[in-house]
DNA sequence: TGCCAGGCCCTCTTTAGGGCCTT
C-alpha cells in the first residue's frame, strides 16, 4: 500500500526569499487513511524568532536555541520522507521552505507536492473559508495537539486528507486513491471537478 | 508596529485587481 507524507513547517516568517528560515518540522506519515509514523523536530537555524511568532507558535528563542542543527534535522527529515509524494496545506508554503532549507545541506527536494488548501476547494466549495482550523472544525476532526505547532498541524491535515480520501470513496465509488489523482484533482477547474472524477474512476459510479 | 512573498482563484476579468492561505 502506498504512502503519502504530511508536512507542516514552523518559521520565522512567510518567506526564505526574504530570510526566513525553518524552527520545526513535523512528517506524519498515512497509509490507508492512518498515521502509521511520525517525524517532529525543532532546529537551530541560527536566527532569532520575533515576538509574534513565539507568540503565534509558543516556539521561544530559548527553544530554537536548545535545537539540533537545521541541516542534521533537514538530513533526517529527507532521510524519513525517502522520496514519497508529499501533501501539505497551503502546499506553497511548505514547499519552498522544503526546497530551501533542503538546498542548504545539498539534498535533493523535487518531491511532487499536493495541497489540501486546492483540495477543499474543489471538494468543499461549501466551507466557509479553506484555513485548517475551520475545515478540521467542520469535519469535526481529532485534534491533536496546539495549533501551529508542527506536529499538532500536520497530523491535523492528515485527517483532513484521509477525510477527502474517505469522501471520494463514498461518494464517487473509488477503490485506488493515489498521489496521482489528488495531484489531477487539484490541477481541475472547480466546473470540471465532477466530469475528472468520473473519468478517474472509470465510471463505476457517480453522486454529481 | 507594520511590513516583507507567491501561487491560486474569483470576477463588476482577460491590456487587472484583490482576496485567500501559509508563518
Amino acid at each position: 500500500m502506498s504512502s503519502i507524507a504530511i508536512i507542516d513547517f514552523e518559521t520565522t516568517g512567510i518567506s526564505p526569499n526574504m530570510g526566513d528560515r525553518a524552527t520545526e518540522v513535523a512528517i506524519v506519515m498515512l497509509e490507508g487513511g492512518q498515521v502509521v509514523d511520525r517525524f517532529q523536530s525543532l532546529m537551530n537555524a541560527g536566527v532569532r524568532v520575533n515576538s509574534f511568532i513565539t507568540q503565534f507558535t509558543g516556539i521561544t528563542n530559548e527553544m530554537v536555541q536548545a535545537a539540533p542543527p537545521a541541516e542534521q534535522v533537514m538530513r533526517e527529515a529527507a532521510r524519513f520522507v525517502a522520496g514519497r509524494p508529499m501533501v501539505a496545506h497551503n502546499a506553497a508554503f511548505d514547499k519552498k521552505f522544503w526546497q530551501a532549507e533542503l538546498a542548504r545541506c545539498g539534498q535533493d527536494a523535487s518531491h511532487p507536492y499536493a495541497c489540501t488548501v486546492l483540495l477543499s476547494r474543489r471538494l468543499y466549495p461549501q466551507a466557509p473559508n479553506h484555513k485548517l482550523g475551520t475545515l478540521a472544525a467542520l469535519h469535526h476532526l481529532p485534534s491533536s495537539g496546539r495549533a501551529h505547532r508542527a506536529l499538532a498541524d500536520a497530523e491535523m491535515a492528515a485527517h483532513l486528507l484521509a477525510q477527502m480520501q474517505h469522501d471520494l470513496r463514498t461518494r464517487y465509488g473509488f477503490t485506488e486513491l493515489d498521489h496521482a489523482l489528488l495531484m489531477g484533482l487539484q490541477r481541475t477547474s472547480r466546473y470540471q471537478v465532477g466530469a475528472y472524477l468520473k473519468a478517474r474512476v472509470g465510471g463505476l459510479r457517480s453522486s454529481i
